[in-house]
DNA sequence: CTGGATCCTGCCCGATACTG
DNA sequence: CAGTATCGGGCAGGATCCAG
């Protein structure tokens, strides 16, 4: 640890001490969106070696981000409380990245806990305030998540359920987030493709999911 | 770039394919303070190999998030306005890294455009509106640093200079920051030494650049 | 002298096999 | 299922060298 080391003393040096290394952030990514099992870890990032998986974990075990812990029987990561203080670190990040973001490429995926955080990102809780409550079921690729929105709060859990507007979309949901895309020009283009509901509920959609240029 | 790829498509990834690499943010920290030449850039980063240095440079710079600027003879490197968004991330990181940060090892140093960096991270301009403008002299280490407060403004500037307090301070000045540390027991340790001016501004000081716990 | 490019060494990462 | 062990390759680290 001393000999790869930043050299510097200030807080940016320390985060990336701390979380730097490759891999880390997006482990801390999913664990914000819950405490997951080490194979949950595993499946949500399909390119990671296992034995970095390991490291990693047990790195920012010791840096007191995360912790193990036991729940009945089977073994659970879960952020500690300044664990979760990253979560404005991985919001920031996620912004800036998503205005990057160009045409998906092949081996490109999408999974459910990448899918929650760039809604989080993509929140905005003053406009869903002024909006009646609304549950979205949306299927992106192979996650399919349940979206409630009820005033300023935001619930994501994965899974189907009863919703107002059910959808599926392909990887261009990120364009109707940016604005790209206009929500009745997605529907025509098969980008997105409702499935029960109003079609109109999804210009509240991409009202309340919103990231600004 | 395709081999050594995280596969997944969202903000996050996308940003750590950018900035996720060794280094990348440390040169962005230092390019937020101002446009810096090649050898600004290295001397700010002492443990920084030169050909890592100039990679980053070019990885950037081919990203948008920087550009190479002929100035006069000298070529100097500053961020486009996508690279300027960067911000927040750096802020964010700084903050939360920042409440790890324990005392500093003997060959951790620090840098004038860490300084303003932090500076600017613990800064609180709801705070400072309701303060007279000040200007503080702050030398921490080798970094000299012209520190303005005018209302909701914060200006940071390298070297002397006309200040309403002077004040030379070791890393512990990171205490007082963080609130760890009071200003007169800051004065009474040693922790900081006060050159010119009335000692009860280092207060204002303190509660001007503060990082919540 | 600044701004890099080049070389070599070593370690981390990546991939996979293997084990409790 | 939850990791550990092992090995090869590639990026990082450090010194040196080159061009404008």
């Amino acid at each position: 640890m001393a000999v790869r080391d930043y050299g510097q003393y200030d807080g940016i040096t320390q985060a990336l001490e701390l979380v730097g290394e490759r891999w880390a952030l997006l482990i801390i990514r999913d664990l914000l969106v819950g405490p997951r099992r080490y194979g949950e870890l595993a499946a949500g990032l399909p390119r990671i070696p296992s034995n970095i998986l390991a490291a990693r974990l047990k790195e920012m075990q010791a840096a007191g981000i995360l912790r193990r812990a036991p729940r009945s029987r089977v073994v659970i990561y879960e952020l500690t409380p300044y664990g979760r203080e990253l979560e404005p670190v991985v919001l920031a990040l996620g912004a800036w990245g998503s205005k990057a973001l160009g045409d998906p490429r092949e081996e490109q995926i999408i999974t459910p806990d990448a899918m929650t955080m760039s809604l989080r990102t993509a929140f905005r809780p003053h406009v869903a305030a002024e909006l009646p409550a609304t549950a979205y079921a949306a299927r992106v690729g192979p996650a399919e998540l349940l979206v409630r929105v009820d005033g300023p709060t935001l619930d994501v859990a994965r899974g189907d359920g009863p919703a107002d507007l059910a959808f599926s979309a392909g990887p261009g949901i990120h364009r109707l987030i940016s604005g790209e895309l206009a929500p009745d020009r997605a529907i025509a283009t098969g980008e997105v493709e409702v499935l029960r509901g109003p079609r109109d509920l999804l210009g509240r959609f991409a009202s309340t999911f919103h990231l600004a240029a």
